[in-house]
DNA sequence: CAAAACGTGTCATAGTTCGTACACAGTACA
DNA sequence: TGTACTGTGTACGAACTATGACACGTTTTG
């Protein structure tokens, strides 16, 4: 039912036919946590994982940790850390991206890459 | 103790000094919390309050909601929504303005509200 | 076919978050 | 001088978060 719990099941699966480590029971034990709460995670029965589990999730699976934990609602603690150095420059930049479109953000993106201030 | 305890307490005597309806009690009741409870917060007994009650003080005492919450380690569900719907472009425009100078930071905000996409 | 591996159901719970309720002693002030 | 307001200590608790333990029936595999 959950975004979260979605993406986490199809992932696996998918990695799944083509190497049956990807079994639930044995991601579960390789992220540290039981089959039994994977299992209610990926059906949505159960919240999303805190943070650290989210991410030890994410890399398991191959996918962006950033991204996860996105669909679990969550903003990582490093970033948060980063906007809560300089919370009025950062909320105002955000929510001036808020309606941007993606290309734009990565023009800026680019544009500090390439340190031109 | 804490950084926001002492933002708060600092905030709230600063305006005592010229309206003594900034009291811990007054300030306390208007923002819907036990005078008990902002004494502590304000001494750093306890932890920083939820968001919503943070906001509320930090508009009570005239200060940025997004300052106060920064000071307690947060960051506002607003703003973690809008990095939620595109978290890689965000994360990573994020990390990438982790050490830019304030100004570079400013030069994009004023970039983007000029609208030069 | 037996053993191992599989996914899931139920129940329990330790820890954290976010406060309330009330009493008390000191101070201001009319 | 008494009453009204001040800040604070103690005690308590409800709700949520993040998981563990274990048993069960089913499927796969050697």
């Amino acid at each position: 039912m959950t975004r979260f719990g979605e993406a986490a099941t199809a992932t696996r699966q998918r990695l799944r036919e083509t190497d049956r480590r990807y079994s639930l029971r044995q991601v579960a034990r390789r992220i540290g946590v039981e089959p039994s709460y994977l299992s209610k995670v990926e059906r949505g029965q159960v919240a999303p994982p805190s943070e650290a589990t989210t991410v030890r999730l994410a890399r398991e699976l191959g996918q962006d940790p950033d991204v996860f934990l996105a669909m679990a609602g969550k903003v990582s603690r490093d970033l948060q850390d980063i906007i809560c150095k300089r919370p009025a420059l950062f909320a105002e930049l955000i929510r001036q991206l808020k309606d941007a479109p993606d290309h734009a953000i990565l023009h800026i993106v680019r544009e500090v890459r390439d340190g031109d201030w």
